[in-house]
DNA sequence: CGACGTATTGACTCGGCTCAAAACCTGTGG
DNA sequence: CCACAGGTTTTGAGCCGAGTCAATACGTCG
């Protein structure tokens, strides 16, 4: 009877949060349901693991709130993060077309929420129902042009441009002008997401706010003219700036 | 009556040449028949475009012979090589997952034979056919693996270990060892692949050679000792030598 | 053989890395 | 409220890898 009263309480905010997502929203009742059912919410404090390269895929994830850091790791310990994740995204999925081994980790930089989903069940939905095979093709398909441009960005841009671009994929265009944003996460991470040493953002950043009109408070980042910053950043990038869903 | 004489004599081998693909391998026959019925067969000079970035995408190729570098322009004329294909590898597909927009060109950089095929009938059959949104996902994640260690490659390999890195995955482990190979294209293009200037290429060769055993003689690379090279270069990457998979 | 494209070499500059020290937060407990 | 400890960020000095520009060598094809 407790069980019963417990496992409605879980179910009902897992099942909005999956509903809002392309992937179990084109799904027939049935076929979601299963994954409701055999969802799990998580809380993870900040540095836990949600998985490791080469581990058996056993999960995927729905991040609810919190940084995800997706990375790889070399023999001499040397790390690249590949990707930093939130809030609405699928991490861990793609391991399912890979063997089920998962081709990089993923670790909570800060306290996370996430609903766990058991990867069987993804990779029996992918074979077995039209609709779903056809939402992770959509969703593998932007991760693909994102990386393209990530490599793009690593061969032509140099640190300050990058960190220009970084800004700019926060901004929102349409926003009146003196604009006013937030840094998502420690200044660290941003710098390893963006392939560099911190003491180089730190450097690049203050080599940024002289060269375009910009101004930083601690982790409060001003911009006065984007067009400005858009001319000094996307003359070495191949899209112009409102350079949509590169970070959707 | 001469043209079916001819219709016959192309569509033999085009036939012959898609099903060895994964993608048209799979196909019920009435399906693989509309692509066989509407492929071109190509051949390509030198430099000739197959399609640009922002391009509308009519048509996606499948590459039977010689070399095709795909890239990226930015607004003040620098390129980015993404990647440099041949033989077996489909091109162009990805664009009908993303607006029917390609985002990145492709240019031959040799005589190149393709066969054409028009990318409505590939978005058709995606939506239509289980199985050939399956194959699609395949390629599409091998690819987006592939894409992941060039971002580790380009962040934490140096030149000459990404020179390394390159030669490596042109070896086959089982063949005994002093290993003979030729550079498959001009080494300015590996450079421009690698994410460097030539002039450094050329440097970074040198220095690999005199810091492993590496004879080098015009295009033509002896290996006397793997592992010392596998050593040299893997230490500063996520996978150990037999690095399979990054290349199909 | 000469001519053109490709590759190498040299001298120099510059961006980003390293290591180490200082400054700056932010949260804790007295 | 202050002082202090812990982390994060910034600064400084020096170094090294890779880019630039220009000159030279190499190869190959006419």
């Amino acid at each position: 009877m407790a069980q019963i009263a417990t496992a409605y309480r879980d179910e009902a905010p897992i099942a909005a949060h999956l509903e809002s997502q392309p992937l179990f929203r084109g799904m027939a009742p049935e076929l979601r349901a299963t994954f409701i059912q055999a969802a799990q919410m998580q809380t993870l404090s900040k540095g836990s693991i949600l998985f490791l390269q080469d581990d058996e895929s056993e999960w995927f994830y729905l991040i609810l709130s919190g940084w995800v850091k997706l990375f790889t790791e070399t023999m001499d310990g040397d790390e690249a993060v590949i990707d930093m994740v939130s809030n609405g995204h699928l991490i861990g999925d793609s391991a399912i077309l890979e063997d089920g081994i998962h081709s990089f980790g993923a670790a909570a930089v800060e306290p996370v929420t996430a609903i766990r989903l058991p990867s069987s069940l993804l990779k029996q939905a992918i074979t077995d129902d039209h609709k779903t095979a056809l939402a992770m093709l959509g969703s593998l398909s932007r991760h693909r042009k994102r990386q393209s441009r990530e490599i793009e960005s690593l061969t032509l841009q140099n640190a300050s441009q990058r960190i220009g671009c970084f800004l700019l994929r926060l901004c929102n265009p349409d926003v009146p002008m003196p604009l006013t944003l937030t840094l998502p996460y420690d200044k660290s991470l941003i710098a390893a997401r963006l392939g560099m040493k911190s003491e180089t953002f730190s450097r690049a950043l203050n080599k940024l706010r002289t060269e375009t009109t910009l101004a930083i408070k601690g982790s409060v980042v001003t911009i006065s003219d984007l067009d400005e910053l858009s001319g000094y950043v996307c003359s070495a990038c191949s899209n112009e700036f409102p350079c949509r869903d590169l970070h959707s």
